[in-house]
DNA sequence: GGCCTTTTACAGCAGACGCTACACAAAGGC
DNA sequence: GCCTTTGTGTAGCGTCTGCTGTAAAAGGCC
């Protein structure tokens, strides 16, 4: 059994405030020495505990994706109500984005390049793949309940996907709140118009 | 009058490699020895000539967006036949940003946060207006045609606008080629949809 | 109380960054 | 042929980066 000195912090603790750090930063303008600040951990224990800066940011950028998925992704999935659903979701996501002016980490990521850190690439990944997964989940359910045309489903995951990109774009680009709800509330227009025009089966 | 020594080098071409370098690494990637070595030009006449990282890609940007305007935006504005238009540009778009895969220069700087620099944000704030006057006089053009109706216009070029800003985000996040051109081809098939849809006056 | 293991603090490494001081080179003006 | 003016090459500045070497500290185990 290993014994050993303990831990004067908390790993979980810890970890939580080096995601709200890449949060706020972002992977490469987050320095170690930032981390040694907001950890409020000598950097030799943040070694010692993490490995290395890409190993930190994976398990932080984890952590955020649970996050994100528990208030984002998941509710969509989870509510059967179609198109309801997804004007829903992109209200969510205006306020995640807006909410303290920190945007999303995962836009951060994409938007600066880090996907070159193979960790981050893989991590970016799979938020692609949850977030189309799950508006394609809404706009299915939305072409059973006959709001849309389910031959439609496909090319409107891509739009959408692409809306939430634009959204994360338009933050990271620090276009003013203003415009960025207009983007938001222009998704939601559009979504609106598909339920007007009907599915002509 | 100033006499001096003659410049060993032409400052228009040194310009249009400092571009090719931003455009290819970004503002914060670029370091002042990858411009010494693109450029052929020692880091002392390259300050200079151009005074500063700063200043320098302030002029290469706004050589970037001479071109943009000539080759995007303007055909867009020129071209009068409405919704075809904005097919067309979204495919030129595509072709833009896949073509030696180096994306646009501006989705670069939007998404690294280049913003922090006062000059950069100005560009950027420029790209913004230039890109959204575009699209939305191609919309306007299809309202008088009557593809659309008018009041959809305000609205749906804050959605392109979204729809262009993603598919920046998509190259500047490494996305598939494929994946790329799904989104592109999802923003056109949403746009003939409008056209199906037709202008309730 | 010694032993062993792990964590801690401090200091510093090697490299990269934007930028500049300085001496020299190359042109025109007189 | 010198003077002034501007461009060039070298070398280096101060700072920041991710990361590590080393020795002391703090706990369990016998």
């Amino acid at each position: 059994m290993t014994t050993g000195r303990p831990r004067s912090f908390d790993t979980d603790e810890a970890l939580e405030q080096a995601m709200q750090q890449f949060w706020r930063r972002g992977y490469h303008a987050t320095t170690t020495r930032d981390l040694e600040a907001s950890l409020g951990i000598n950097q030799s224990s943040l070694y010692n505990a993490f490995g290395s800066k890409s190993e930190l940011a994976d398990a932080a950028i984890e952590r955020y994706q649970r996050r994100l998925d528990e208030r984002l992704f998941q509710p969509l999935i989870d509510a059967r109500d179609g198109l309801a659903a997804i004007d829903e979701f992109f209200t969510r996501i205006e306020r995640w984005l807006l909410e303290d002016g920190r945007g999303c980490l995962m836009g951060r990521l994409m938007g600066e390049g880090a996907a070159r850190d193979r960790r981050v690439a893989s991590r970016l990944a799979i938020y692609r793949d949850s977030l189309a997964a799950a508006l394609a989940a809404a706009l299915t359910a939305a072409a059973e309940r006959g709001e849309i045309s389910s031959r439609s489903v496909d090319a409107r995951t891509d739009l959408l996907v692409g809306a939430v990109f634009g959204l994360n774009m338009a933050v990271q680009a620090n276009l003013a709140p203003d415009a960025v709800r207009a983007m938001a509330e222009a998704a939601r227009a559009e979504v609106a118009d598909w339920r007007a025009a009907g599915a002509p089966a």
